[in-house]
DNA sequence: GTTCTAGAAC
DNA sequence: GTTCTAGAAC
């Protein structure tokens, strides 16, 4: 089952990046920017929705990983997006860290783009403030991330919107040095 | 999550 | 006529 996708992909030792006795760093297989890594925890906490207070210790770990792999890549930590999708596809926590270029060909569809810019994109410190004030993270609305995910093309960078996902890209391509 | 592709949009 | 999006996948 596609679903399953990743934690067949954990067990791979040519995808890995970096690891440690809690957790996993493995490439993205269908990067949506130049860099863009998974961060996975070896205990089977299927996503987001299963997290409480007691897992706080394993979201540090995992943050400490997504800056060790941030420094693997040469870039700085300020061009990053660090964070969680509130709707995942695929079992296994998964923590997403990836350059704010978005330049690949992979990166396809509104959705996708929606999906990293928008409040589809929980970053990691928010989350982890709710978690700890709460203890547990809030699915979110059903008819609110329809919205999101039809949000207009707005670029991560300026004030451009785009008209159709090409169009954006190419936009992307300005920002880039 | 992706692939495929019908038909909408241009 | 070509580009682009969006829904099914048994």
């Amino acid at each position: 089952m596609w679903k399953n996708g990743l934690i067949n992909s954990i067990k791979d030792p040519n995808l890995q990046i970096i690891s440690s006795e809690i957790a996993v760093v493995i490439k993205d297989k269908y990067p949506k920017a130049k860099y863009h890594f998974l961060v996975l925890p070896r205990e089977d906490i299927s996503s987001i929705f299963n997290l409480t207070r007691e897992h706080l210790p394993i979201l540090d770990e995992l943050r400490l990983l997504a800056t060790n792999a941030i420094e693997i890549s040469g870039e700085k930590e300020k061009h990053f997006n660090i964070g969680f999708h509130a709707i995942p596809s695929m079992t296994r926590l998964h923590l997403h860290v990836i350059s704010r270029d978005f330049n690949s060909p992979c990166l396809k569809t509104k959705k996708h783009w929606n999906s990293f810019n928008t409040k589809l994109f929980l970053d990691y410190d928010d989350l982890y403030k709710e978690l700890k004030l709460k203890g547990t993270i809030q699915r979110i609305d059903l008819t609110l991330a329809k919205e999101l995910e039809n949000t207009p093309l707005n670029c991560n960078q300026c004030n451009f919107v785009a008209k159709t996902v090409p169009n954006l890209k190419e936009h992307l391509l300005k920002h880039i040095e």
